[in-house]
DNA sequence: TAGATTGTTAATCGATTAACAATC
DNA sequence: TAGATTGTTAATCGATTAACAATC
């Protein structure tokens, strides 16, 4: 097989330029899952995790912990495993947890007064500076620790503490039309709890956090339990 | 290339057995939104929509497009494109949107009552028979159409309405080992909003719905946008 | 018919796994 | 030292893309 020319530079001198500028999807989710096993790890007083129990725990395959570990430059001692702390410190740098990150939240019904008042976000550095809701009724109503604000203080609010963020919790026929104006304020990513999917222009992030999505997963995957199952009693 | 023999026949007769037994992820994700996109149109009165309109909104190649429609058995027309309808039809019954699936919440605190009120769940076939949270503070308060129940008729209602989901919105340290317990119930699947990785037995489906990762997957992108402009920056 | 679009087979690419060397 | 565990290189596997034939 042929390679081209240099590209083992990409583990030497490339990397620690950026180190983690370009983490695959599947990967990114498997660090965030070592992040939460090592805090649980780390409650219940182990100090190290070797790459073979967390692979048990995610059955997943113990090479792959470890090429994910070295990925991110997180080095783990022979007989003894990787530090729980270090797992911990680095994947939240990784991760971007560890930094502030600060955010608007565009309507406050179900979705939208359940992520403000859940109490995780804090933890995870995410700020959000304020919630406004196009809805007069709602507008001046306490949702936990906020006031909702009108919408027409929202530009002077991303303008202020110039968000990057917005979180959109609007039904869906209001999704595209706020994203755009967003877009035009100067937001560079969407968190989209909305069940649609966003247009956007070239370099705005969109994360869609889609329940649909999750809720078909998780009858997909039962659906194909019970399935190989029939099957074993038939085979049987 | 060497190829194993009969290995043709899972586009043949093995296909129309278990028509979609094993659908890859990252396919289903794009199926989820194929779905979405397709009800949009609709309502925008397209009846046709084409594997390049598909791939241009979405970001990826047409040809992906035409496999996984073809891996679902949606069939298009030669200078025409997709049946919006068909496409809607096909993928609420392969996502399992279109049967109903019965469900108990388990925890009611803020994730918990914004489910609870979350009107889609009803749009994609989830029925929650009923909720429940241990804190007899919360028992018999009303969130949305339900009434809060304590956990000790869990049991029955899990048993009366031969529950298999379970959405499990407790506190991390309360989740693994509700999640125990309603394993030892006969519940088959949990929808897991608590930031934590269960450990259940093998044949038991979990779906993380992990925030902590969904902000991680925005942070990471955004930093990458704002890296790749530097870098834009510094070469022009 | 010509052209647009689907559908399929082969090539490529990237992620996972296997094998094994390095290290404490 | 022996053994457990990390780290890395090569092989495999599966998903994506390219090329092109089929069809309306």
């Amino acid at each position: 097989m042929m390679r081209k020319a240099g590209a083992k530079r990409v583990s030497g001198e490339d990397r620690t330029r950026i180190p983690w500028s370009n983490i695959p999807k599947p990967s990114l989710e498997r660090l965030a899952q070592y992040h939460q096993i090592a805090i649980r790890a780390g409650e219940d007083g182990n100090e190290n995790l070797s790459s073979v129990s967390l692979s048990e725990i995610l059955g997943v395959d113990e090479t792959l912990v470890r090429k994910d570990m070295a990925s991110v430059g997180i080095v783990g001692k022979p007989r003894v495993g990787y530090s729980t702390g270090q797992i911990i410190n680095k994947l939240e740098e990784i991760l971007g947890l560890s930094q502030h990150t600060d955010a608007v939240l565009i309507g406050c019904g179900g979705i939208g007064s359940a992520l403000l008042r859940y109490p995780g976000f804090r933890k995870y550095g995410l700020r959000i500076s304020a919630a406004f809701d196009a809805d007069f009724a709602k507008v001046n109503q306490r949702v936990g620790d906020y006031v909702i604000l009108p919408m027409e203080k929202c530009r002077s609010v991303i303008n202020t503490f110039r968000v990057k963020v917005a979180i959109l919790a609007v039904p869906a026929d209001a999704a595209q039309e706020m994203a755009d104006w967003l877009v035009r304020r100067g937001v560079q990513a969407i968190w989209n709890f909305a069940p649609i999917h966003l247009r956007v222009p070239a370099g705005i992030v969109v994360r869609n956090e889609n329940l649909a999505l999750g809720l078909a997963d998780l009858i997909h995957h039962l659906r194909r339990n019970n399935m190989e199952k029939e099957d074993g009693a038939r085979t049987r």
